[in-house]
DNA sequence: ACTCATAACTGAGTGCAGTCAGAAAAAATT
DNA sequence: AATTTTTTCTGACTGCACTCAGTTATGAGT
């Protein structure tokens, strides 16, 4: 047994390395050109590794995206949390989880809408893929705690609502129809529907 | 100006004849092995054209697949609306529209999920792809109608519910969660939300 | 130190959707 | 009937995501 002067040996050193300078690359040209301009090849060059290098760290492009975004998926959800604690009125709470998620969504809207076709679409037997299911799965827990605040509404009934709320997002990030809508206009769009399914 | 023997003059004939043998080479390969499984070279070669003249007719392979399935889902449609015409109760009646709009989805899953992903993620200029979108109106439509029977429903938030039905059901069709689940299990997991949307 | 086993890497190669410059067919014009 | 214009067709070609047989690095055993 060698030294352990991190964690653990030289490979997984290499490989934390290498995951690192590939998500890297993803990242930064992802960014700046949108997903659907950017090549595997540029993002394996960009990380320094060879083209088949890539496909053991995200068997696809749609994972790599995944891989580089949930991050950013996770911090707007914890920050809709707090934001939505202190908002006694459960449709403006819900509304202030959804908005971060809608502005990381909006942030740059073809790496969004491939996003969300990742989520529905991709493999759910992938790590990353798995990753952002429980990033949506915790989004849904969020938006039922608030709705089960003063138990003004049942636990099966604010997960079944949360469900509902999970479903009118999506589809007004992802729908083509909304490809040049801003952040305000989605959020109008996904307010007019939750505010239907909250009247009682 | 030359006959008209029949509607048109010689190009247009031979041009509905040609669309004709790519609807019907399409709708067999996609229906026998999958879309994922057929390539767009096989289907040129068995409607007996070039492989460029395939993308004259749809510019994509997803537009192909709308073009097959498109009048498979308005006719599912027209079914479900007659079968909610006699049923009193709002929640019933829903379930009978959407009902055959998820078996037809379900006659072949893959194909079911494919014709999900482009009718959102697709190229809304294309013409197969509105027509998609038509259908998916009309299907709004006549929820929204149901809901606004006996004036229990205002017309505005019959419009928000029929939308919010949609994006359930486009979710449990397309969530690769549901791939393995039958159309029993999906019914049951739309209807446990749509009631959830409706008690009131 | 040396050998062997295993894990990680690599880039030439593959398969397929979609393109485009030129050919062919149909219609319009003379 | 001949010529020009317009529309439609075509298959060789391109670009790109992804694979795989062969190579190299790492660590374990002796």
């Amino acid at each position: 047994m060698p030294r352990a002067s991190q964690p653990a040996g030289r490979r997984e050193r290499n490989k934390q390395l290498k995951l690192d300078r590939i998500t890297a690359a993803a990242r930064e040209l992802f960014a700046e050109h949108g997903i659907d301009e950017v090549t595997t090849q540029q993002i394996a060059d960009k990380a320094d590794i060879g083209t088949g290098t890539l496909f053991l760290y995200a068997r696809t492009k749609g994972e790599l995206l995944l891989l580089v975004q949930n991050s950013l998926y996770a911090e707007a959800l914890e920050r809709g949390r707090v934001d939505a604690e202190n908002i006694p009125d459960a449709l403006d709470a819900v509304m202030a989880i959804v908005r971060p998620v809608v502005e990381c969504n909006r942030t740059q809207v073809d790496n969004g809408r491939v996003y969300l076709r990742e989520m529905v679409f991709g493999d759910p037997a992938e790590p990353h893929h798995r990753e952002a299911l429980t990033i949506t799965g915790q989004t849904e827990e969020v938006v039922a705690a608030v709705l089960g605040r003063g138990a003004r509404v049942g636990e099966a009934d604010a997960a079944a609502m949360a469900r509902i709320v999970s479903a009118v997002m999506f589809l007004a990030m992802a729908a083509s129809v909304n490809l040049a809508a801003s952040v305000d206009e989605i959020m109008r769009d996904i307010r007019g529907q939750v505010a239907v399914l909250l009247a009682r």
